[in-house]
DNA sequence: CTTGCTTTTGACCAATTGGTCTATAATTAT
DNA sequence: ATAATTATAGACCAATTGGTCAAAAGCAAG
C-alpha cells in the first residue's frame, strides 16, 4: 500500500490554513455582512471559482473561519492557561490580553468569539454552537487554573469564579473595542483578581 | 410672539420617535450591514424619499438609533440604578437583566451598546463616541450606587468595583446571546455581588 | 384661489452583492 | 499518448444595495 498524499487531478495552489487565516482576520475585524466577497478575493489572492470550489459559500466560509479561530486563538489561550507558571499570573495574563490596546485607535478586533456572538449567534445556530463551544473551552481552562489556586474550594466555588473571570474577559473585549478607558478596566481587573486570589 | 408649533408646508405624517424605535430595534437585533433599507422601509411604513429627507442616510440613521437607545434604555437603566430601593437589590437587578432570557432561543438582542461596539466602534468613530458615552453613563450610575453601599470606601475602590460590575454586565450580555449557560452566569453574578457587597 | 413651503411617493439609477458555470490548465493513472 | 480527475480563472448573472430626483400632495398665509 503506497502513500497517497498526492491525489489525482490538478493540485491545489493554495494552503487552506493560510487562506482561512486571512479570511478569519477579515470576518474577525469587520463581521459577516460587512465583509464582501471581493474583499475576500483580494485578501486571499484566489479567484472566485477556486474559493467557491473549496468552501461552498460565504456562510460555510465564515464557520470555517470561526473554527480556525478556535484552533489558533482559543486553543492557544487554553494552553497558556494550563502552563506551569504561577496560577495567579496566568489569570492575570488572560485578563490583561484585552487591555493591551495601543492608545492610538483602529485595529482593535476584540475577540472573534465575542464579535460572532453579537453578530450572528442570534440568527445562525451553527455560529451559536461554535461560539458556545469556544466559551466553554475557556471556562473549563479557567476552572482548572482556579482549582490549582484554591485546592480547598468546592466545585461550585470554582465554577462560579471561572464564569466570573470569563464574563469579565468578554466584557473587557467588548468595552475596550469602543475605546473605553483601559486604565479603569485594568483597575477593575486587579480588583477582581485580588478578590479571587 | 405666537406659538409656532405648526410650521409651514406639508406636515409630517410620522412620529420621529416612533420611527426611530422601530429602526433601533432592527439595528439592535441585526447590526448595521445586515439591516437593509428595504427592511427599514417595511418596518416603518415610510417611503424611501421620506426616510432620506428626514434622516440623510443610513449611517446617520444608525447614529440616531443609537442615540435613541441611549435615551430610552440606558437612561432608564440609570434611573433604576438611582432609585430608592436597597442598593444591593439595584445592583442585582442590573446584573440580572442580561440573564432573563427565555430558554427557547431567538430574540435575545443583547445590549445595543455592546453590539454596536463589536459591530462598528472600530471603524466608525461617531459610533465609538456614542458607545463610550453610554458606557460612561452606566459606569457613573454604578459608582454612585456602590458609594451608597460603602460610605467608607475610597473613590478608587468605588470606581474599581463599578467598572467590574459594568464589565460583568457586558460580558453577560455577550455570552448569553450565544446561549451560554445562564445558570452558570447567574452563579457568577451572585458570587461577584457577594464579594462586593 | 394663489403663492410659498414642505413632505410624500415611487420610478429610477449605478454599483455591488453572492453565486454559477464553462473553458482551460495541471496533475495522476492506464 | 490519452483518459480521468481536479483546480483555476473570470465572464456572466439575477437580485439587491444604498441613494437621487422630479412630480404630486397637503398645509398656512396673503
Amino acid at each position: 500500500m503506497k502513500k497517497t498524499s498526492q491525489s489525482v487531478g490538478r493540485p491545489r495552489e493554495f494552503d487552506e490554513a493560510n487562506v482561512l487565516d486571512r479570511v478569519m482576520n477579515l470576518f474577525w475585524a469587520q463581521g459577516y455582512e460587512a465583509t464582501g466577497l471581493s474583499q475576500i478575493l483580494t485578501a486571499t489572492g484566489l479567484a472566485k471559482g477556486s474559493l467557491y470550489k473549496a468552501f461552498e459559500n460565504k456562510h460555510k466560509l465564515y464557520l470555517k473561519s470561526l473554527e480556525r479561530y478556535e484552533k489558533v486563538h482559543v486553543d492557544s489561550a487554553v494552553t497558556a492557561l494550563t502552563s506551569s507558571k504561577d496560577p495567579m499570573k496566568r489569570l492575570d495574563d488572560f485578563l490583561s490580553a484585552p487591555l493591551k490596546n495601543s492608545p492610538s485607535r483602529q485595529g482593535n478586533n476584540g475577540c472573534f468569539l465575542c464579535n460572532a456572538s453579537s453578530d450572528r449567534a442570534d440568527s445562525d445556530k451553527e455560529t451559536r454552537a461554535l461560539v458556545q463551544r469556544g466559551f466553554k473551552k475557556l471556562g473549563q481552562a479557567l476552572a482548572s487554573v482556579i482549582s490549582e489556586l484554591h485546592t480547598d474550594w468546592t466545585d461550585e466555588q470554582i465554577e462560579q469564579s471561572a464564569q466570573m473571570v470569563l464574563s469579565l474577559y468578554s466584557g473587557f473585549r467588548i468595552m475596550s473595542r469602543s475605546g473605553h478607558d483601559v486604565k479603569a478596566l485594568t483597575r477593575a481587573k486587579d480588583g477582581a483578581l485580588a478578590l479571587i486570589g
